[in-house]
RNA sequence: GAGAAUAUAGCUCAGUCGGUAGAGCAUCUGCCUUUUAAGCAGAGGGUCGAAGGUUCGAGUCCUUCUAUUCUCACCA
């Protein structure tokens, strides 16, 4: 780094600006070699950071990355003149460049851009840890890369820089984000925003992150779900209505959870969850054959297909597929039971929605792999669920797993005011005994259901875990630019 | 919270039985006008994560600590 702020130096001194404003870019790498003709010196512009050098005395070669890629620069004394080469032979790997030349095939067969003229655009102070790639038998060899996973998520620019994989997969993401708006969008729904602070969070389960808001000396909270704020919405006369949505959670940090992650919520009236469901699957398949032209997916080592219908379960036919054992109309003390049975140690507070969960979680949920719904919940796990409209104590809820995983949750939302103000204040119960994730009464929400919200079908799709699902990526920090980290 | 692994040059990593630190790439100097892990000749670069201990002698053995990664637990 000290030499490269000597060289800085040396360019000023020699009248050579490192940090010029703008430069003519005509072409990016990848179109030009898509583009290439063998009877045709097409003349183009390229600029971008330099990532290998190979310099020979009079001529030199290097490749160029833009946003689109890579492609080879050769440079000859001859034509870019002595100052200009000059110039060159003090650059480094991770300088930016700009190039006028024009485009011609190298004897060893690359497509290459023959320099005419060449400029520094940006002079990089620190070294770039660029890896070095070889073909052996076809197979690209990787040398030396940048592969600290801890430096990788804290400068990201590096890895995106030097890994090209990376920025493949954020592209991705992007492109999912994008066709599942215009999914949206062409269905005739609203993309709305709702607030981040809250004065009173719900709509999930979750411990929420506090903060303070001075002016009105008051607590706030990050929200952990936007669901209360959407129904608000529909009770408001919206037919349809859908946010993508930063929510917080103050939980433990793996590969599947990150304090601050992105969810799609969507509410749509007059449906219900079984409308949702085929919603779901026309969703996730068609976003798979936009964005990876393909309905199958390989995750965690399994082949994922996407192809519809997907496997419809319920809760209880799923536990006595994997454990054998029959769930239905059991009380708190035979689940019970049956769970220690199972082997399963088990808090002695939860009650009986939240055994099921627990067996569910542990013994079925990791083994289904293929895209399935789970439906139909006890309803004491669900205070925002409408009961079933032909099971007693059962909701009409699914939860689409895939890769052992939940992706998506949704159900035909309660939209009776006085069982919902009777679940909350359920909920508000168990808050007193000790459970801190347990729901809050949302006075606003009550009232604005007891104007009345119309039949409504729900749905909250984990977009993290989606797009960790259809890139194959094993870990949510892969997904998100700035996975949270401990402070340097 | 528990367990495992890792920590040596800018990057990726060796380092045997305890004997004062090594490679490739990167960097620097020189040569080289179609190279591609360019090449050739030479050079510089390290408080071996930290602190203690054992020892004549510790990168190596022991203890403690720190950081990171992974797995598990927790987490609709």
């Amino acid at each position: 780094m000290k030499r490269r702020l000597e060289e800085r130096q040396h360019l000023l001194d020699a009248g050579i600006n490192p940090y010029p404003c703008q430069f003519d870019v005509s072409r990016y790498s990848e179109d030009i070699i898509t583009g290439f003709r063998e009877d045709l010196k097409e003349d183009v512009s390229v600029a971008g950071r330099i990532m290998t050098i190979r310099k020979m005395g009079k001529a030199s070669f290097f490749h160029l990355q833009d946003s689109m890629g890579r492609i080879q620069i050769y440079l000859k004394k001859d034509d870019v003149g002595e100052t200009a080469y000059n110039t060159f032979k003090l650059l480094d790997i991770g300088d930016i460049v700009g190039v006028k030349g024009f485009t011609f095939r190298t004897k060893t067969g690359e497509i290459s851009i023959h320099a005419q003229e060449f400029e520094l655009l940006s002079k990089s102070l620190r070294p770039i840890p660029v890896a070095k790639e070889k073909e052996v038998e076809g197979q690209k060899v990787v040398y030396d890369a940048f592969s600290d996973r801890e430096m990788r998520y804290r400068q990201r620019y590096v890895d995106l820089i030097v890994n090209p994989e990376v920025r493949k997969t954020f592209i991705r993401r992007t492109a999912i984000v994008s066709f599942m708006r215009r999914f949206f969008s062409e269905k005739g729904w609203l993309e709305v925003e709702t607030p981040v602070l809250q004065p009173v969070y719900g709509g999930a389960a979750a411990r929420p992150f506090t903060t303070h808001h001075n002016a009105l000396d008051m607590e706030l909270y990050l929200r952990i779900a936007n669901e209360l704020y959407l129904k608000r919405l529909i009770v408001g006369g919206f037919e349809g209505v859908f946010e993508f949505a930063k929510d917080f959670r103050n939980e433990g940090i793996d590969r599947f959870h990150n304090p601050e992650f992105t969810q799609v919520e969507l509410y749509v009236s007059y449906k219900d969850y079984n409308w949702m469901m085929e919603l779901v699957e026309e969703l996730f398949y068609r976003t798979a054959l936009e964005v990876n032209k393909c309905d199958v997916t390989n995750f965690l080592g399994s082949e994922i297909s996407l192809k519809p219908p997907f496997r419809r379960l319920s809760i209880t036919d799923a536990i006595a597929e994997y454990t054998g054992r029959d769930i239905s109309g059991k009380d708190e003390i035979e689940l019970r039971n049956i769970a220690k049975d199972l082997g399963l140690e088990l808090d002695p507070k939860i009650g009986s929605g939240k055994i099921i969960d627990e067996i569910f979680g542990e013994f079925v949920e990791p083994k289904l792999i293929q895209p399935t719904f789970i439906t139909d919940y006890p309803s004491e796990m669900s205070p925002l669920a409408k009961g079933h409209r032909s099971k007693p104590g059962i909701v009409e809820r699914f939860e689409l797993i895939a890769g052992g995983k939940e992706i998506c949750n949704s159900f035909s939302e309660l939209n009776d005011p006085v069982i919902q103000r009777e679940r909350l204040e359920a909920q508000a119960k168990l808050r007193l005994r000790g459970d801190d994730e347990a729901m809050i009464v949302d006075e606003d929400f009550l009232r604005a259901l007891e104007y009345g919200m119309p039949p409504c079908a729900g749905l909250g799709i984990g977009v993290d875990r989606m797009v960790m699902l259809l890139t194959g990526e094993e870990s949510i920090r892969d997904v998100i630019f700035f996975p949270h980290m401990k402070p340097e």
